[in-house]
DNA sequence: CGTCTGACGTGGT
DNA sequence: TACCACGCCAGAC
């Protein structure tokens, strides 16, 4: 467990329902702007022992990034659920569901 | 060790 | 706007 995945898992639990982040958002609030793909690792191996919502991540387009049908297919039913609307091209519009994070730690720290 | 890979991002065309 | 190529970085082999 690094600091780095300790600050995602963190970041991750305060997204509201309803909100959504991005990969990259989520890395860079994290000290490690390049780090999206340390993000999706996390993702992965920490999503059932931390409870995390995972589906509110979402890659920078906006769109569901997950490669299974079926996976990409329960992360839209969970977004809907909390009211996020995808357009016609099955996007989430940033502008208007993106959450911004608190960030309880200084950049220097990184 | 060197290589490959991925639920990514960005810039160029 | 859509697509492609390349950059990124840690874990698997």
């Amino acid at each position: 467990m690094t600091v780095f995945t300790a600050r995602v898992i963190q970041i991750i639990q305060q997204i509201p329902a309803g909100k959504v982040m991005t990969y990259g958002q989520v890395a860079k609030a994290a000290g490690s702007p390049r780090g999206a793909r340390q993000v999706v690792r996390i993702l992965h191996s920490m999503s059932r022992n931390y409870e995390l919502p995972w589906h509110r991540i979402i890659n920078s387009k906006g769109e569901i990034a997950l490669k299974s049908d079926d996976g990409a297919y329960r992360q839209k039913e969970l977004l809907r659920l909390e009211g996020v609307v995808l357009d016609q091209q099955e996007r989430v519009n940033l502008d208007d569901y993106g959450y911004i994070p608190n960030i309880d730690w200084e950049p220097e720290d990184v």
